[in-house]
DNA sequence: GCACAGTGGAGGTCAAGATCGGCGTGCAGT
DNA sequence: ACTGCACGCCGATCTTGACCTCCACTGTGC
């Protein structure tokens, strides 16, 4: 976990990088530092020496530490919700899809869980622009799985919501639960597991009433 | 929503109250202050004028911000980890268990949505005594449930701490859900659906082997 | 050899947490 | 009942810390 990309040069050659390069370095480095230290605690020196450039340069590239942040935002929510609609239009059928978005989860937490928690464990929902971006993708994923089971059970929409809202907390919580207890159980089985308890709560749903 | 308990007296007399009282008054001030706003924005200045005193007293009481905001944290994670367990050992019918499980979030959401939010929605999360704070409840939560999984369907305890935690999760963000939603759905009707959701899920699990 | 573009470190500003001298009120003793 | 005392409270202030810009330097093209 040293310096990105191109590496530290505080005391070398500075190199000369072109703009579009240069912007994409500061917003991993950013990443980086807002993750390990939340927003707040994030201060743009922090930012600038982990690129290893200085505070001018990025000034120059973003206006504030706001715009910086909502940059970051707005790559991985667009990622989560396309992931999660990839999942329910790759098939036709339910269970498979159940298992594509459970998959889907697993693969943002295992593979991107930096950006994971920065959308997730955000210390500026308060934040009306940050709070509508982050509510955007849970509402996104809310609604994509709402549809499906509307189409498929005939329930009403607030209770195919709530259904859908239950079904994405569900493989959010798991997920995140499985990659702060260290991964221990392997990512296919964890998968499995997951996608078989959704799968059979939402399965019978059809039936409307409930039998004993 | 004005001032907390004897009202605002800005402009009238100001009122002495014994520590104690004052004491209760300041922390359930606090408490809407931190809620409406965040652990961030929310000033000292805001709480001590939302209790209808100045800022001094509020030190007299409190060392600090964080001291305030943790001493309100403690008092309802206790409260949430205790309604599980009494859910767990209220009854020995697993499907009642679920029910009340899920009845006890509705019942906290429903009651008691300030703490609720005070705790779920914390942007202090990357503060260790917070996050010390927050994951016990999680934790306990989940541990409740995990053992109840593993008596009854033999499932091996990395495994059932994974549904425990996919129902915890499904349980609260459904709660979160209906909450921010405005309570569209009579909250009996809530409670049913997501416990009908989570117990169809977990249910069938002693079988272990997948079934079509 | 010279102009120039871009870097690096020092500083301004402001918000918010934390604190000091005065004030008014209720009570004890005579 | 009157006076001195003690205590809780308030307005105004200090300081820290973080975001955001200005002077000296270095390496390059003509």
């Amino acid at each position: 976990m040293t310096a990105v990309g191109n590496g530290a040069q505080t005391a070398g050659r500075p190199t000369r990088l072109p703009r579009s390069a240069r912007r994409k370095q500061l917003l991993a480095a950013a990443q980086e530092v807002f993750v390990a230290q939340g927003y707040h605690a994030a201060a743009m020196d922090d930012i600038a020496e982990r690129a290893g450039v200085s505070k001018p340069v990025l000034y120059q590239h973003f206006p504030g530490k706001m715009e910086l942040y909502l940059a970051l935002l707005d790559t991985h929510c667009d990622a989560i919700v396309a992931k999660v609609h990839d999942a329910m239009r790759g098939t036709n059928d339910n269970k498979e899809r159940v298992s594509a978005s459970v998959r889907a989860y697993f693969d943002f937490v295992d593979h991107e869980s930096e950006a994971f928690r920065l959308v997730f464990e955000s210390d500026l929902r308060n934040d009306p622009a940050v709070r509508q971006r982050v509510e955007r993708v849970e509402q996104g994923c809310i609604a994509a799985i709402t549809d499906t089971i509307i189409s498929d059970t005939g329930v009403s929409r607030a209770h195919a919501e709530l259904l859908a809202s239950g079904l994405v907390g569900a493989a959010e919580t798991a997920a995140q639960f499985w990659l702060a207890g260290g991964r221990q159980v392997p990512k296919a089985e964890a998968e499995a597991l997951v996608a078989a308890l959704s799968w059979r709560g939402i399965a019978s749903f059809p039936l409307q009433g409930e039998s004993a």
